[in-house]
Parts: structure tokens; sequence; C-alpha cells
DNA sequence: ACAGAGTTCTACGAGGCGTAGAAAGGAGGT
DNA sequence: ACCTCCTTTCTACGCCTCGTAGAACTCTGT
């Protein structure tokens, strides 16, 4: 899966946060601090589309959205590392054995309604 | 994390394949292949090393280890992902979601014996 | 038709990574 | 002790990605 750099994430981010499509404008605003051009903003959002993170409507000012939500797209990341290893049992005892009682809990009756 | 490049990727995989610490001639025969010159097996062991992913010994022909297992890297790569999300429980009812059967069935195991 | 906003094209500099030559270091033989 | 050969480190270069944005083009409303 292609990869994030800062400012992509970072409006991945503001997309995310968003609960419907975003301007290009808007994403500016909402990245203030940043100082960045609008012409930058639009460069990003091309990569990001690119990369198949977001998609825009041809509405006249364009409005962004993500493709996928931040859980699905973090569900995705965990399996493609899941899948990558040959040892997957191992993983999955790895991972397990890390998570803190409060999730393993959440877990268990995930596991257990299905 | 760091993030590795496709031949820092392939030195791990040869790695962490092995049963016991590598020296440098010895992976660009296991990767020979890709024809490489003994001085960039050693760039990039040193690149490994200095995004903590291998050491190495002082024995004469130094011999390089992983610092950690596959699997521990792999664990800890998806609790990263895990951990950057905002909302962990979305996040893993839909990696929850997505597991086949098997591995449903093995998860259930290694959480009720936690 | 024109102005102003929005969009796309093109580009550049920094940094990461694959790649490896050149230089330095050490170990064994004579 | 010296030489030779293998190993290790240093230095470098080209490519690609990413942050950044100017320049050029395209709408849309008046």
């Amino acid at each position: 899966m292609a990869s994030l750099g800062d400012l992509e994430r970072t409006v991945m981010g503001v997309l995310w946060a968003a609960d419907g499509p975003v301007a290009a404008a808007e994403l500016r605003d909402a990245l203030a601090d940043r100082e960045l051009a609008l012409t930058t903003v639009h460069t990003v959002l091309s990569r990001l589309e690119g990369k198949g993170f977001v998609r825009h409507d041809d509405a006249r000012p364009r409005r962004f959205r993500p493709t996928a939500t931040r859980e699905q797209h973090a569900a995705e990341l965990m399996h493609e590392v899941l899948g990558a290893s040959a040892d997957r049992q191992a993983v999955l005892a790895r991972f397990v054995g890390g998570v803190d009682p409060e999730e393993a809990r959440l877990l268990r009756q995930l596991l257990a309604e299905s």
C-alpha cells in the first residue's frame, strides 16, 4: 500500500475528521498554522487522489472526501501487516499479548458475536 | 517508527529467516540474484543498524542479527497503527470483522487463555 | 466579454534509498 | 616487520518522493 508523507497524513486527518466533503480552500483554512498556498493543498490532494485515498466530485469548487474511513484504513493496514507475515499465528499471539485488558475484553466480545 | 526501503526489507527477510547471526558476505550470497556489491550490503546493514533493526557483534567477519523477531516487529507495527487511531474500538471492530474464521478461532483461544 | 476565483501544470529543493568506488583497518603468512 | 588480501567504513551519486508553490489555464457570474 502507498504510504503517506507528513502533510499528506495531516490532510487525511482533516478529511477524516470532517463529516462531509471538503473544498481545498476549507482545507487550507483548517491547516492555517502551516500557511499553505492553495496550490500546495491542491497538489497534495492530487497526490492523495493518485494514491487512492481521496476522491473529488465535480462541483465547481471541487469537494474532496476520503475513499475510506479512518477506521477502515487503520484496519486494512493492520491486516496488511498481518498478511505480510509468514507466521500469522505467532504475530497474532504477540499482538494479543500486548493489548490492554480493556481492549482484550472488547475483542472477546467482538469475537463472540461473530 | 522508521520505515524500510525495498532492499532493506529484503535484507531483514534474510536475517529473520536465518537462525543465527549472519555475515555480510553470506547476505550477499543469499541475495545472489541481485548481484550486489559487498559494500552495498554493508551500507544497507549500517542503515538498518541506525534504524535500530539490527545489531552486530565484534567478531572479525562481523555478524549481524535482527534486534527483534519478525513476529515482534509485525505485532509492534499493528499496535502502532492501532495506537495512532482516535477510535481504537472502531478499528478493532473492523479488524476483527476482516479476519478469516480460522484466525478468529485462534484469537478467541488466545484471549481465553489470558 | 471580463474579472476573479478555482484548477491544473510544471518545477525545484530536501531527504531517503539503492548502489557502489575509494580509503582505511586488521590478520595471517613469510 | 612487511605485504597482501579481505573486511569495514567513508563518501558520493542518481533517482524518487514529498513539501512547496509559481505559472498557466478554465470556469462562472456579472
